[in-house]
DNA sequence: CCAGTATCCCTTTTT
DNA sequence: GGGATACTGG
């Protein structure tokens, strides 16, 4: 008995316009996919065309913006056709960048080892070489180093020079243009010496092995025959000229997204790379998804409105051939704490009624929006994941525990031997800097420490660190193994440094729990800078996995892609959504209205805005007592509006 | 030179 | 209302 060719299937399954994108065949093609059009669905079903037609899956690149959204299309793939699916080349481009980087960026001057460090780990060494170049001590208005890791980041991500960048939008600090360049300059200087590696750095490094390495882009083109990348309008122009480099030739490209979802501007994408496709690409076929399969009519119509605010026209209109459903309402309430209580009780209800609470979301703009909430349903006893704010693995103590482990694959990294002896007491930066240049001068690995000149004191306080890094040896423990130890020797400095240690300590079981996972030291420390636990700190990570469906709180960023029955959307309160730092850019006003768009077209039954009646801004010193602009002059029969209070 | 204390700042979104 | 930085005493 032989199955039906797949494609038969596909056809009852898509719409003429989803299938036409599935069953394209060669060449460049644009997927305008409007929110809930069936994106992934399209996507889904091409890869699992491709792979049944006899194309070898090792020879299809997947990329997508997250780790979850490459493997949940490939897990669908799959079930449609069968676990070759799973072998798709697939993730993020941050971890394609790492993949072949470690395989080939010896070519540009790259060890296989590099560390990766993320924002924290870029903040802290930009901290200490501002200190070490005596740069405006003593001046207030030399940018801090979270400012500093933005601006430089920025000038990378846009493929502007420092100059510019500061001259376009941080033209306060123009005076220190100079300090910022030489700045800048040591920060690079610093990463080449001892192989680290920022984020931005995996795509530029990517991009210079294939504009460099002729051979090895011809490997890489011959290898993927066939390109794929998710939610092009968030991608930046370094990305785009990487798919423009392993696609060329072939120029088996297919693109997917939505230039009015586009909401990673701040970080440097570019909206011009999904508008421009088509004269990037000449000949290119444009497809657009415009039916909506997600949300009742009326969501549509409060969504279509919010976006016919934007200056900018967008490509495409959604329309919906559902049932009627119920009017999206904004209600105000009078306080934050009324807010949160209100929200609360309609869980509750839903709840109670048989909504499964995992079908529910609470979205917001900023991470600790939700604080007073999540206290608030602690009361209620409703349990919930949040995605997005404060991660796991930028808590301090998890930082402490892989620093011990960055430096034995890394002995050259900086901020962790920096990390590890500052911990220790009597050891300062000064001495941790002293104490790492002798390592360096004797080209040690992470035993280093034995081995250099100290004096009674250091020999005194560093005792114990020596012993466990004696102790340590990756040739023929396993990476829990080498955890374990690592605990053993920090759990005592835990519990002096914090008051909570007890709930810090369970996070350091859950970490041990993670690397069992990991045969392999470079792969665990990879996937921890480039692809995290994606939930925050709070979230007990053992039951994330379980099959409790959990109430989502989130972040309207870290929402992208997803969908539920119903969305509440607190804070819609002019300075907070949008928020007060957009309000007089135009850019950053239109891309907080996108936004909203985003955040509307995330519900498919039911939703609801909230707004507390007032609320005070600290940073400016506002009363803030509007509801959000962008909900502003919409007609009653679109958007249902009460008080209650 | 470390570590504890006073003071100032601003508070988004993420790989 | 908190975190980072600057200052000062030991």
């Amino acid at each position: 008995m032989t199955r039906s060719p797949i494609s038969d299937q596909f056809k009852k399954e898509l719409n003429p316009a989803q299938l036409e994108a599935v069953m394209f065949d060669q060449g460049p093609l644009l997927v305008i996919a409007g929110a809930g059009s069936g994106k992934t669905r399209t996507l889904t079903y091409r890869v699992a065309r491709l792979v049944e037609e006899g194309l070898s899956p090792a020879s299809l690149l997947l990329l997508t913006f997250t780790r979850k959204a490459s493997q949940e299309m490939l897990r669908r793939a799959s079930a449609l056709l069968d676990d070759r699916c799973e072998k798709v080349a697939g993730g993020t481009f941050h971890s394609f960048a790492n993949m072949v980087l470690r395989r080939h960026g010896s070519l540009v001057g790259l060890d296989p080892s590099f560390t990766i460090m993320d924002r924290p780990d870029m903040e802290s060494l930009l901290g200490t070489l501002r200190k070490d170049m005596g740069l405006a001590p003593n001046e207030r208005t030399f940018p801090r180093k979270q400012t500093l890791a933005g601006l430089f980041s920025r000038s990378v991500n846009k493929l502007k020079t420092i100059e510019d960048v500061i001259f376009d939008d941080y033209p306060h600090f123009s005076r220190h243009m100079d300090a910022l360049v030489t700045l800048y300059e040591a920060y690079v200087h610093h990463k080449q010496t001892y192989q680290l590696v920022d984020y931005d750095d995996l795509l530029v490094y990517l991009n210079r092995l294939l504009t460099e390495q002729e051979e090895i882009r011809r490997r890489l083109c011959g290898l993927y025959q066939y390109v794929m990348v998710d939610e092009y309008q968030d991608t930046n122009r370094i990305q785009a000229d990487i798919v423009r480099r392993i696609v060329e030739g072939r120029n088996n490209i297919m693109v997917v997204g939505d230039d009015s979802q586009s909401i990673y501007a701040f970080r440097g994408a570019d909206v011009n790379n999904i508008l421009s496709f088509p004269e990037i690409y000449p000949g290119a076929t444009v497809i657009k998804l415009e039916e909506n399969y997600r949300s009742v009519p009326p969501i549509l119509d409060l969504a279509n409105a919010v976006i016919d605010k934007a200056r900018h026209k967008y490509t495409k209109n959604l329309f919906s051939n559902k049932r009627q459903g119920m009017v999206p309402t904004l209600v105000c309430t009078l306080s934050e704490n009324e807010q949160s209580r209100f929200v609360v009780e309609k869980i509750h209800e839903l709840i109670t009624s048989g909504v499964d609470p995992g079908r529910i979301a609470v979205l917001f703009r900023a991470g600790f929006h939700s604080f007073d909430l999540e206290i608030q349903l602690g009361k209620a006893g409703i349990s919930f994941v949040k995605y997005g704010g404060f991660k796991f693995m930028d808590a301090a103590h998890i930082k402490d525990v892989l620093a011990h482990l960055k430096v034995i694959h890394n002995p050259g990294d900086s901020i962790s031997w920096l990390r590890i002896l500052t911990l220790l007491n009597h050891v300062g930066a000064k001495t941790a800097g002293r104490l790492f240049d002798s390592m360096k001068k004797i080209d040690a690995d992470h035993r280093g420490l034995s081995h250099i000149d100290m004096n009674q004191s250091q020999l005194e306080h560093t005792k114990r660190l020596r012993a466990l890094f004696a102790d340590l040896d990756p040739a023929v423990m396993t990476v829990v193994d080498m955890g374990e130890a690592v605990m053993e020797y920090y759990l005592p400095m835990l519990e002096e440094k914090f008051d909570d240690h007890p709930k810090r300590k369970r996070d350091l079981e859950q970490l041990l729990a993670i690397m069992e996972g990991y045969p392999e030291l470079e792969q665990f420390l990879s996937d921890m800078a480039i692809e995290p636990p994606s939930t925050s700190l709070d979230n007990n990570l053992s039951t994330a996995h379980s099959d409790i469906r959990r109430l989502v709180l989130s972040t309207v960023h870290s929402a992208k892609g997803l969908e539920w029955h119903t969305v509440f959307v607190i804070w819609a309160l002019d300075g907070r959504f949008p928020s007060m730092q957009a309000l007089n850019k135009d850019k950053e006003l239109e891309e907080e209205l996108r936004l909203m768009y985003v955040a509307a077209t995330r519900a498919k039954e039911h939703l609801l805005f909230l707004c507390p009646a007032q609320a005070f801004d600290r940073a400016t010193g506002m009363l803030l007592n509007r509801p959000s602009r962008f909900l502003e002059d919409i007609p009653e029969d679109i958007l249902n509006r009460h008080s209650v209070w």
